[in-house]
DNA sequence: ATAATAACGAGA
DNA sequence: CTCGTTATTATC
């Protein structure tokens, strides 16, 4: 039933007419009568008979399509479960809208879906997964790794192998997910590759081309529009191809025989969908691979704490070069303070480039080689540093960070929220306050003027650059729109991580961390000239990790810190954000695990407050269904005020 | 949303 | 005890 009332979540039997019997298969969309009006629900399954005694007949079925494949079906309800949502949240995250023009282009264009083709997907796959006698596939650049050709091995021969992968600085990711793909198609197997925007997406998409031949695969990406989307999820549903490519919309798409669901930056917030019941893709992919036997990749340059948590349970198998192959690798780091006496070199016509930055981009230059700058993104709340000395400027009452909503206005801690009127700095008693975060557009005029003649390139959310040619150029870039370069940077420089590093958030560390990692990989290795000059302390863990590139050893400090806090991953924790009576009644209706911790509440947007609940993980399953069970109660009673239900929500405070 | 149903209380 | 009204709850 395509209804969002929590207490509606279950199946509904109806009667099919004689006229509607053909139709009326598993997996349609179909219309009834329900509480007196038509509304919108799925064919789950036929039954000979039913437990009600008085049933109404379905009103229609809306396409004779079988949209929803079993499989599908099948996770949906498992993604509801874990995230304490609705079946009909996640279906209609899981089935594009119809589009009816597209559905006639894809049905006409070949026969019809058969039932088959849902029968194939259980049959087959253990046909299939007879080992032996598959091509085998040149491993190419997975060699570089000691586990990889036998990770593609495993893939061909249909074998659920799953990995974490810490890719090597310069590492052509989308040309080892090809291989990954190709070596599950060679064993006769479909996958799933999710990556997190359009510019990874085309990368991806070119490498498959490359790899599979035109044709073999489809991308399915909301950004392409309702009837382009629908068509590729169609061409995948009926089977036409086994590979789908995309964003997070695409961690559902229906393919048969899946052998491999795959991730690429599993870190990346994107992979966050922002619609109830807010599911990872990275999640749900391994939600996927779990249910049906199938391989996982979960793969980037910087490793997550989730991603970690995969390999100490057991659960994945690390893909790792050896630290010989990423020494040779790894461009020349350096780290360097953020010192304002270096900064007032006379060379250095940039106030915000510390000597040792300027130095290293102007050798780069001189060497005809393209130089990054990498800072941060435009319209984050800039944090705030005494303008005198330069210490952040922490709140007096809770030491959390200060914040200036405007230019003029006055400063307020984005944790308590407190106003801190005469704000005087503890280290040098100065009064004055400056952002920390500037622009890329002021960046790129600064530098352009410190290295005149030199061409200036922009990267950042307004336009976006795939790729800059491989001569003398600076390219000023926000995080995640960097360039690849031909032949790679001969200096990446990153800049404002201060910024980044204070952020109030639980990940500052492994988010500044994956933001380093993603531009020091466009960069060339030591032994052909790349520099990486990163403008932080190289004390501090996040910088060491990057020095080293060595994120593994990150991502276990970084999930043995959550384990001591009792964060997630380490923990399962949901939020209930709402009006405080609501979410007290809330909690007080929930039958929670008797290990359940109730924190808080925190001040939420305007109004609302905050909740978080935190068991461990052998209880989420029971934390889940007792929330789910509660939001039902409210529902029912049709209490007014909502109340948002998030399990391992991305931000915690 | 709305219809069936349980609960309740006043008047006979 | 019944009828009419109002909360409750299920909705195939």
């Amino acid at each position: 039933m395509d209804v969002p009332l929590p207490h509606l979540d279950r199946p509904f039997d109806y009667l099919v007419p004689e006229a509607l019997d053909a139709d009326a298969r598993p997996g349609v969309r179909v219309k009834v009568r329900f509480a007196g009006q038509l509304v919108d629900g799925w064919l789950l399954e036929r039954a000979e008979a039913s437990e009600h005694p008085k049933l109404a007949y379905l009103e229609k079925v809306v396409s004779p399509v079988p949209v929803l494949s079993p499989e599908v079906a099948r996770l949906a309800r498992a993604v509801a479960d874990r995230y304490a949502g609705s079946l009909a949240d996640v279906l209609r995250l899981a089935v594009p809208p119809r589009h009816a023009r597209a559905e006639k282009a894809v049905t006409a264009a070949d026969a019809p879906p058969s039932a088959d083709a849902d029968a194939d997907a259980d049959a087959d796959a253990d046909a299939d997964a007879r080992p032996g006698g598959r091509a085998e596939v040149d491993p190419r650049g997975w060699r570089d790794y000691p586990a990889g050709p036998a990770l593609l091995r495993a893939l061909t021969d249909g074998k659920p192998a799953r990995a974490v992968w810490s890719a090597l600085p310069g590492e052509d990711w989308a040309d080892r997910y090809a291989d990954a793909v190709a070596a599950t198609v060679a064993g006769g197997r479909g996958a799933v590759v999710v990556v997190a925007d359009a510019r990874d997406l085309d990368r991806l998409d070119a490498a498959l081309t490359a790899v599979l031949g035109a044709g073999r695969h489809v991308r399915l990406t909301a950004a392409d529009g309702p009837a382009r989307r629908y068509r590729a999820f169609l061409t995948a549903r009926t089977g036409e191809v086994d590979v789908v490519v995309g964003t997070r919309a695409a961690m559902f798409a229906p393919v048969r025989r899946l052998g491999l669901v795959a991730i690429w930056d599993d870190g990346d917030d994107l992979h966050a969908e922002p619609r109830a019941p807010y599911p990872h893709a990275r999640d749900v992919l391994l939600t996927r691979a779990q249910l049906g036997d199938v391989a996982a990749l979960v793969g980037g340059y910087a490793r997550t704490a989730e991603a970690q948590l995969l390999v100490e349970t057991g659960w994945a198998r690390e893909v790792v070069a050896d630290r010989a192959v990423v020494r040779a690798r790894t461009p020349a780091m350096a780290p360097t303070g953020d010192d304002p006496q270096l900064a007032r070199d006379p060379g250095a016509a940039s106030a915000r480039l510390p000597s040792l930055a300027w130095t290293t981009a102007r050798d780069a230059l001189r060497a005809d080689l393209p130089v990054l700058v990498q800072v941060p993104r435009r319209g984050y709340v800039p944090s705030v540093a005494c303008a005198d000395c330069r210490a952040p400027a922490r709140c007096p009452h809770c030491a959390g960070p200060l914040a200036l909503p405007s230019a003029q206005g006055t400063p307020a801690c984005r944790w308590c929220g407190r106003v801190a009127a005469a704000y005087a700095c503890p280290e040098c008693g100065g009064r004055r306050l400056r952002a920390s975060v500037t622009g890329a557009r002021r960046t790129a005029e600064e530098l352009g003027r410190a290295f005149p003649g030199v061409p200036v390139r922009t990267s950042g959310r307004e336009e976006v650059l795939a790729g800059v040619p491989g001569g003398a150029g600076l390219v000023i870039a926000t995080p995640g729109a960097e360039p690849v370069a031909e032949g790679g940077y001969g200096a990446v420089l990153l800049l404002d991580s201060w910024a980044l590093l204070t952020r109030a958030d639980l990940r500052a560390g492994e988010e500044a961390l994956r933001r380093w990692m993603a531009a020091a990989a466009l960069a060339r290795p030591g032994t052909a000239g790349g520099r990486v000059v990163v403008v932080a302390d190289g004390a501090l863990a996040p910088v060491q990790a990057l020095l080293r590139w060595d994120s593994a050893w990150f991502a276990a400090r970084e999930l043995a810190e959550r384990r001591e806090l009792g964060f997630p991953p380490a923990v399962r924790m949901a939020s209930v954000t709402g009006v405080a009576e609501a979410v007290a009644d809330l909690l007080a209706g929930a039958r929670l695990p008797g290990d359940a911790e109730v924190l808080g509440p925190v001040p939420a947007e305007e109004g609302r407050e905050r909740m978080l609940v935190r068991v461990p993980r052998s209880r989420a399953a029971a934390m889940a269904e007792a929330l789910h069970a509660a939001a039902g109660q409210r529902s029912a009673r049709k209490a007014a005020d909502p109340v948002r239900l998030q399990v391992d929500p991305l931000t915690l405070f």
